[in-house]
DNA sequence: ATGTCGAAATCGTTTCGA
């Protein structure tokens, strides 16, 4: 099964590069970020051509998150509020689209766009910590359900050195300030792990290049884009890839896709053996 | 080197957010 995360940057901007990428990998499921799009507007029904199912949770201009899936969406929840009802800060923090959830498999995804926070001076970093900290109070409201858990999205957020390409400059900046760094740990704790590092220790994988200063070109890029798994599913992680070519696009998002394939739901024990065999 | 994108309004150029 592969479960995968792309900020697009515009749907209907990127809409015939969404459509070629389900075409050529064929996520099980794909979790997109930054739709920028009224939900009446959201390009429904071309996304279904491909044979998929879609729900969003979108505005005009700004944010916006959708889950695309081959499997049936069940149980889909929107904003923070989705699991923290009649809370009144959950609720302040909806106005800005930035979650959507739903089981899929039995599994709970939980899709996010985390806010950029432009600069530690600005009032917008102090809404993406207090906005961390909100999703911290869901995610524990969320763990009561005993569902196993992905939460993954654009975090805005390197949590180490390793995942920035000069962090000598960067560290302590937006997006690796001490700060978020710490909410972000505290919130996934011992309960989620990020899975990308399961797979691969080394510095120089990115999954974000800013269009400006020709980072692209130059690969000066961070990885910003995380998909966490609870204990429960991360034993059948079979591994985890950043679709970096996908970045060299003409007109492309400024984020490349992060995709996990997952043993889900588990082979038996008599088909796994019948799998080693072969 | 705040150097580029995408979207919307202030509309055919400027602004905001990232």
């Amino acid at each position: 099964m592969l479960i995968a995360t792309w900020n697009v940057n515009s749907i209907r901007t990127r809409l015939t590069q969404v459509k070629d990428w389900l075409e050529e990998v064929k996520p099980d499921l794909l979790c997109l970020q930054e739709t920028k799009v009224d939900d009446p507007f959201f390009p429904k029904t071309a996304l279904e051509e491909n044979g998929y199912q879609v729900c969003f949770h979108g505005q005009k201009s700004y944010n916006g998150v959708a889950l695309i899936s081959r499997h049936p969406l069940k149980d889909i929840r929107f904003g923070l509020s989705g699991e923290l009802p009649n809370d009144s800060q959950a609720s302040f923090f909806g106005e800005q689209k930035r979650v959507i959830s739903a089981l899929v498999k039995d599994i709970r995804v939980v899709n996010l766009y985390v806010p950029n926070g432009s600069a530690l001076n600005s009032e917008k970093y102090t809404y993406k910590i207090e906005w961390l900290q909100c999703l911290n109070r869901y995610l524990n409201a969320q763990a009561k359900r005993n569902e196993p858990l992905c939460i993954l999205g654009d975090f805005n957020i390197a949590l180490e050195s390793r995942d920035i390409h000069n962090p000598e400059r960067l560290t302590g900046g937006i997006m690796a300030s001490e700060p978020e760094r710490k909410v972000l740990n505290s919130l996934l704790g011992e309960r989620l792990q990020d899975v990308f590092r399961i797979f691969e220790p080394e510095t120089n994988h990115w999954s974000w290049w800013d269009y400006r200063s020709g980072a692209w070109e130059r690969d000066k890029g961070w990885r910003i884009d995380h998909i966490y798994l609870c204990e429960e599913l991360l034993r059948y992680a079979k591994g985890c890839e950043i679709e970096k070519k996908i970045r060299g696009n003409a007109q492309p998002s400024d984020h490349a896709p992060v995709v996990l394939d997952l043993n889900w739901p588990p082979m038996d024990e008599e088909e796994e053996l019948d799998t080693f065999i072969q």
